[in-house]
DNA sequence: CGATAGCTTGATACAGATCAAGCAGTGTGG
DNA sequence: CCACACTGCTTGATCTGTATCAAGCTATCG
């Protein structure tokens, strides 16, 4: 975790910010880098600002139990980070982990909710992605309440795809673990694994290491079931 | 569906408002009595505006297929609703319907932006609803992944509870269905049944028609597992 | 008084978690 | 350089919670 210079263009609260505001901002922020695997922060740690993601990905976390984890969702680059930390309750509700290695800036509590009155548009604009992580969050409340396992598996792998991409040979852009999916369809290990097997067997997965690659979209879609 | 007043300090609205707005919004809001049972909004409108529940109970759904439905949240009086019209997508992804007879008011899309801009205040208020309401859905969430269906049934009645209390008899106040219950745990109707029948046969829940009492909370919270 | 719909309850089926065993691959010490 | 643990991957076998189904029961209404 060390300090780095953070480019405007690519933060959260720089860009929708009035201009004026821009060199101060840069004055206030401070930029961390963290390894893979590392955690920005963790459930029940108390909010002190919050964070925007400048470059890597991260995955947000809920713990049950002591060994369980469901993961909420994933956030890459231009993302916000932590604002969980606002309504009521000044500790975090959950945990963010990098998954590659990260650079993030954070900004104090007390200089962002400045920014907030000061600033109508960043307010209208962070109460935009609150309303869209909403929706997305009750979706997938449903989804997982409702959908068969084989079902969420896809859906996480193409929630994934959208959020990470491909690369040129048709990989998914991020190296992510089984675990990891089975954490985010709300599964075990196992059937994740399973799963996998019989989607390679048929060709309409192929996967190298960690590397995925979809080969037949359609196919993977019939597992989603109404 | 009538016209009536609406109360000012009943509405969430006028209640964050600056004073020398609030005779603007009372000219700007229709207020409408919705019956027990009819459906305020539906999944796939398009949003007009906002609400706010003066009188009544809601519940907040979301479909699956045709016949499966997850209840998202109970609303009360002073709640917003139909909030989550906002990130993009101009149509509901959820639907509201009346648990019992119903006042809400209304304000149009456009004079609310207005009133965000305008007002600040207003604005950061919003957002820790929106804040607040993401929290308790991802927490939800996890609940609904992880824990049996016990848990989630008493999960259910002790957050039924928390909205809406208790008579002087130790009723719940809010008379709810068995489906409702399920729909909400994420379960069938048969298991939320059965489940009853066994918590009536130990003593520990009391049943008289739609009404429920809980006579042993401590002896329910036992069924919440880690 | 018969029919129809909702309530209650037992029987069955099955998805998917859990368990456990086999099988690499990797590291460590003799 | 080879034996021996050790950890992570792969896979089959079992077991359990819960949905689904179906049948009996009760109440309501024409």
């Amino acid at each position: 975790m060390q300090k780095e210079d953070c480019l405007l263009d690519r933060c959260f609260l720089c860009k929708h910010s009035l201009p004026a505001w821009k060199s101060l901002i840069e004055l206030k922020k401070t930029t961390f880098s963290f390894k893979k695997g590392k955690k920005i922060f963790q459930e029940g740690e108390p909010v002190k600002g919050i964070f925007f993601i400048y470059e890597g990905s991260v995955k947000v976390t809920m713990n049950w139990g002591e060994q369980k984890e469901l993961i909420l969702r994933f956030a890459k680059a231009g993302d916000v980070l932590g604002h969980r930390g606002f309504g009521g309750d000044p500790f975090y509700p959950i945990s963010a982990t990098a998954l590659e290695d990260c650079k993030v800036c954070f900004i104090d509590n007390s200089f962002l909710e400045a920014s907030l009155i000061a600033n109508p548009a960043l307010s209208n604009q962070l109460m935009q992605v609150f309303a869209q992580e909403l929706q997305k969050a009750e979706k997938r409340m449903r989804d997982l309440v409702h959908m068969e396992v084989k079902g969420r598996i896809v859906l996480a792998l193409f929630e994934i795809i959208d959020a990470f991409g491909t690369d040129e040979n048709g990989y998914i852009s991020l190296q992510i673990s089984r675990q990891d999916i089975a954490s985010y369809a709300g599964t075990t290990y196992e059937t994740v694994f399973k799963f996998f097997t019989e989607l390679t067997g048929k060709g309409i997965l192929s996967t190298s290491g960690k590397s995925i690659k979809i080969n037949d979209p359609k196919a993977l879609q019939s597992f989603i079931k109404y």
